[in-house]
DNA sequence: ATCCTGATTCGACACCCGTCTACCTTCATT
DNA sequence: AATGAAGGTAGACGGGTGTCGAATCAGGAT
């Protein structure tokens, strides 16, 4: 099936991201593949001290309360944000150490050539 | 709407990524959201000469060949891969800028606090 | 206790996405 | 020119996803 010997000779590649890590990482790069929540991590990053309230977050986009909250539960739920609650309001922060990883992935760490 | 005084005082962050450029970067992201897209990219940036053509990739999947064809598309058409045709096979490689772009937007260059 | 507000959850809807089979295009070889 | 193979395109099907309104939960204030 794979004319190894024509198409590139010589070259038999080992998997070096096997199909259980791909799916992890791609699940958390589906989680930033979204405008909104793309601009809610950048949003929260900005706000002082790393952090924002939820409050704050639905008032910068056009969109109903309940879709900021799902946006804000698949971040969760993908371990790039975290949110705790203070008295009336949640605050939400990222996680710097999720994202290092993300981009790690991407700059191609650990890939021979 | 935003009780700026009782939920984040004396906090008014800009946009910082404005709704274009947070599409134009969601689309990239999306297009790495997905395992087998995420593979492809180690696959063909794992090869010898960082280049690998589709016959390959399609032995390292358990696909039809029309699906990673698509996927490969996915790929180029977010500015993540290119692919040439020289003779009979089509051979793929990465664009190491366009990933390094995205994981610069991972690290939050650029966001103040 | 009651009410009000911030935030999440629940259903529902429209739309997008990954996958396939069948067919087409391109190139090399005979 | 004709055949065969590599790769892409077209259309269709099933499941996933973003969005909303209405209902619900959690705390603070009256």
């Amino acid at each position: 099936m794979s004319n190894q010997d024509a198409c590139t000779p010589g070259s038999s590649p080992p998997p070096l991201l096997d199909a259980d890590e791909a799916a992890a990482l791609a699940a958390a790069f589906k989680a930033v593949g979204d405008p909104t929540r793309l601009r809610l991590l950048h949003l929260i990053a900005a706000h002082d001290g790393g952090e924002a309230c939820v409050c704050d977050l639905t008032a910068a986009f056009d969109l109903a309360g309940p879709t900021i909250s799902h946006h804000l539960r698949v971040l969760r739920e993908a371990g790039l944000v975290t949110g705790d609650r203070r008295g009336t309001w949640i605050y939400y922060r990222v996680r710097p150490d999720a994202l290092a990883a993300l981009s790690r992935v991407l700059l191609m760490e650990g890939v021979p050539a």
